[in-house]
DNA sequence: CGCGGCATGGGAAAAACACCCCATACCGCA
DNA sequence: TGCGGTATGGGGTGTTTTTCCCATGCCGCG
């Protein structure tokens, strides 16, 4: 029999998450151990299943994919995770390689270049979205490109306060946070204070559109409402 | 044998797409008879196929969904398209509505769901995903009118709504909104209350994120999100 | 003409938040 | 080995927000 290949679902979208699912049952020789609907999750399924590989979706709410990816690989380094975004941008890419991410999947791709891209990684390779991989060459020579600069002002940012950050822009309140995060209000409080300090923000508006634009979660998707 | 729904499925992310089909082929009262990538190539295949429903992402490349709807119903009234959206906005499920569509559901409504409500509207009826539904109250749960059926909780906001919640979503105090519009504070608080209510939105980061998908505001230097 | 929606206000209480003070503990790096 | 950064907490005080109650005046529509 064929070694099987455990993979983690991280997807926030119940219809796609069981998409994926139903298409990796086809394949003999992977299996699909858990699914997670958010970010946080995804890291406590990582750490108790120990898959070989974790397919994360890069924007989920709770805790995005990659802040997902480096407490995930932080604790299991071995593990291959693939990125999965809907967008391209250059700053996804360059953050998701940053964070440890070994692939980086388009939805727009087929679900052949996903099961493709899981056992390449799996093997050790990396593997990126064709579209992305042929625009990475000309990103790699030490650009100092947009990412970058998004890079600088929200790498001063601790892992912790890009948690609270987000959940403050999902709208959660001190309480909820705190409860979700498993700590007290007041160090929520705290938290929230140096972002408001280092970012030089003093309201949840500000905070809130800046979220948005760092890419740490999405507004929504941009529709002509007639 | 049973006779088939004849589906069509419009999804620009190839993944999710397939996902959708490998599910759908499953059982065994359905046939997915044609897929598109855009809402153009929806249009084109609608007219061609002439499925009896269409699975309809909202937010597509070169035509959106609202507008794919119309122009399919336009041709073929007898057509039963079902919205697909990740976002629950009213004025989303609003504009649906008013576009044509029968049904409407989130992401994250599970494969279940999308059979069930292919099959609930192929049967002239509608279908909401539960959260929305539960939203918009109790009326006519198989209500066959197709123009304006949604018309209670319409998020239509006044223009002094509007100049509130935009100042809100800039990240004004109410202190500061009510000395820039030249009225008291509790005029200011009143509107805010009204906002949350239409909108079902009761935190300043969901109305900051809601202002900015609206097109009401923009986030600074919004990258991508398209 | 009345009725409903809109805009304008007041009052009050509870909750949440902002901004200060403080402490302990861990960890990496010079 | 100590210093700085990070994460975790507690206290206190004042401001802000949220959510109720209430009222008045205007305007359009049937």
């Amino acid at each position: 029999m064929m070694k099987q290949i455990t993979v983690l679902l991280a997807e926030d979208h119940t219809i796609v998450r069981e998409g994926f699912r139903t298409m990796l049952q086809l394949e003999d020789d992977m299996e699909v151990v858990g699914e997670a609907q958010n970010g946080r999750e995804a890291v406590a399924l990582a750490k108790k299943l120990r898959p070989a590989v974790v397919l994360m979706d890069i924007a989920m709410p709770l805790l995005n994919g990659l802040e997902a990816t480096r407490q995930v690989l932080k604790d299991l380094p071995a593990t291959k995770v693939i990125m999965l975004s809907a967008h391209s941008d250059d700053a996804y890419v360059q953050s998701a390689s940053e964070s440890g991410a070994v692939g980086f999947l388009l939805k727009q791709t087929s679900a052949q270049d996903v099961c493709r891209a899981i056992r390449e990684v799996h093997q050790g390779k990396t593997f990126f979205s064709p579209s992305i991989s042929k625009r990475l060459g000309r990103l790699h020579p030490t650009a100092p490109n947009r990412a970058g600069v998004l890079k600088k002002k929200a790498a001063r940012l601790t892992s912790r306060e890009m948690e609270v950050l987000q959940l403050i822009a999902e709208g959660k309140a001190n309480k909820e946070t705190a409860s979700e995060l498993g700590i007290g209000i007041k160090t929520v409080e705290k938290h929230r204070e140096h972002l408001m300090a280092k970012l030089d923000i003093h309201d949840t508006a500000g905070l809130t559109r800046y979220a948005i634009s760092a890419g740490i979660i999405e507004s929504s998707v941009q529709v002509t409402i007639v």
